[in-house]
DNA sequence: AATGAATGAGAATTCATTCAT
DNA sequence: CATGAATGAATTCTCATTCAT
């Protein structure tokens, strides 16, 4: 009983081998080798290489979509420009914070959702619409609201989306070093600014 | 000379099956039957499924490479904010352009130099780089000049990548029948103000 | 004394699921856990899958040895053609008999027996050498005593063998409605016509 | 082309050692090191282990109904009874021909089709009531024209089914050195007794 | 006796690549 | 150059059996 110390090595296992070869890549034989249990064990736990990927990617998933929701609503929230600033800050930073905390599993959805032939692309695609029209939906509330200005919401917001996946994955998986609250100051600043911001909005 | 009829059907079938497929799930046999060659007549071309990978991108890397270093050292050209404005422009609808006439092996290259395990990751990340030093030496150029203000040169470097490249493909893949000069439009808007452009700039 | 529960409950299961699947399809996991217990418990029971098989058939292959020696060697017992025909009647009502309350595993063994690459052939095919010595005894007997004629005795008892076997068969578990008191009379009747039987034999 | 030499020698060994070990218990690898070549061979012919089986039993299967259907429609053929004797000879010496010639392959359905759990039950089964239908509508014809009697023509058919399949099997695979003319003269006699032919009948 | 996690030999199938014609 | 049959290494997954608790 509460034996799960044999999937949740292979569950480590295979997370660390699905990162450096990615899924395609990926072996059985290579997790359940480095996870040092039998290659029949590995069928006890998951019923084949693909179940194991998508129980990995699911917390992370369903973490990320749930929090993603409860901040965007909250990304231009204020009554005073200072308070929107402020606003922003806090929204990007908790979600540095939620894929530094993942970080792992985030490249791996990242990688598998873009890469070519992937059955992850539907997920990640998911995903990706899911972010796309909530951003979209507070730049429209903001632009209503008189202190944001863009021609159009929807292309804001897949620059917006862009901008922040692609740097915050060059940043924590490439350029490791790089000092993580200038580079939030910055793309606050950048953001706001490309959105022409009004930074002396009162309601 | 003209390239032998037989090795072009091989090229398109290839980028076609790719493209739909992916590298991995593609086959040999998917390609010549596409083809309609035997198996066998593939290795008279080519001398693996890899080679032939090679092949289609390298022709798009160069040019793209080309055009990219071409284009890019005059990103921030000009003595007034109004010729930097029309170069920024010009550059955009540049890039925009070598984007659009390779699309397909533009995504090939974009989804297999992402995805995990690809022998393919590493031709990305080596254009990646290339890119993003590119863009910083202009960015720095035109920070010194003193008609744009960011903070640090290689973050903004990496956003206007990833705005530019995120936001090429979703437009140009997914959401497909949006205005292009728009975006160009709205991009280069974007990209100037998030820049802190001086629009009264005068050498 | 009773077989414990656990074993019991074992057999019944094995029997339902050989049945449905057949030996080779049949998992030793599919039968404990319709016999709802672990699967290590199998193994205190029985040394192998064969094993538990073997078991199975072996009580019904006694019961039926016993019984077929025993009822045929009476088979064409009697002083007068009446007296012969009762016997035939009440041989083949025993053999129904025996077939109808061992239905499942009669089925069981049959199908195995015969069919291709079984260690059951031998067991199967055991038997059936048995029965047609003896039937074939039986039937030199009465040619001998003249009141039966057929050119060749070991044809004659294959000939009554297979349109035994595979009409119970057939009538017991294809076509279930069977009227078995009919099929008695009919086969009766058959078989001893088909024997050249002397209705007017006394001895 | 023309290179069937490949397909062949696999068929060949693909009987042998089906009729050896049966279907489940031959494995691929026993085949293809039987017929000498390498184990991805036998892919490029047969999508899986069962299509070859299938390929085996199909023509079989197709010349034996044929000719069934062919022959058996003239059982009882004839207006007198010396004709009738004559037809039913040669009915059974017709079939008696087709399983003689197709042997190996007859054994092989018959094993698969009564063994259990087999996919091969259904093609097999299907055989059956199709012959039982046409032996079935010839006795009926024949009670009708008055010069056979027995009480249910269902029951007759199966009996001659079984009789006849039965001692085929037996006499041409585990008693081989059988005089085949003398097996059926007797069949012939036992079937016509059994059946109360009216040995005088003239139309 | 009972448990059920662990085992690992073995099976089917795939597919890039070779090579004789 | 073209062909396509042959190859065989590699991979996923199955399941009877063992054994420590």
């Amino acid at each position: 009983m509460g034996e799960p110390r044999t999937k949740n090595s292979l569950i480590e296992s295979a997370i660390r081998i699905f990162q450096q070869k990615g899924f395609q890549m990926t072996r059985v034989s290579d997790i359940v080798s480095d996870a040092g249990v039998a290659q029949g064990t590995f069928y006890n736990y998951f019923r084949s290489k693909e179940e194991i990927f998508r129980e990995i990617c699911n917390d992370f998933i369903d973490q990320v979509q749930k929090k993603f929701i409860e901040r965007t609503e909250h990304l231009f929230d204020g009554d005073t420009s200072d308070e929107v600033v402020k606003n922003v800050h806090q929204v990007v930073r908790d979600l540095f914070q939620i894929y530094h905390d993942n970080l792992t599993v985030a490249e791996l959805l990242f990688r598998e959702g873009i890469g070519n032939g992937g059955i992850f692309k539907e997920i990640y695609e998911g995903l990706l619409s899911l972010f796309l029209e909530l951003i979209e939906e507070q730049v429209e509330k903001a632009i209503n609201r008189g202190f944001i200005h863009i021609e159009d919401a929807q292309i804001g917001s897949v620059f917006l989306f862009g901008l922040f996946e692609r740097s915050l994955l060059y940043f924590m998986l490439i350029q490791k070093n790089t000092d993580l609250e200038k580079l939030e100051r910055v793309m606050v600043d950048f953001i706001l600014k490309g959105l022409s911001f009004d930074y002396n909005f009162k309601a």
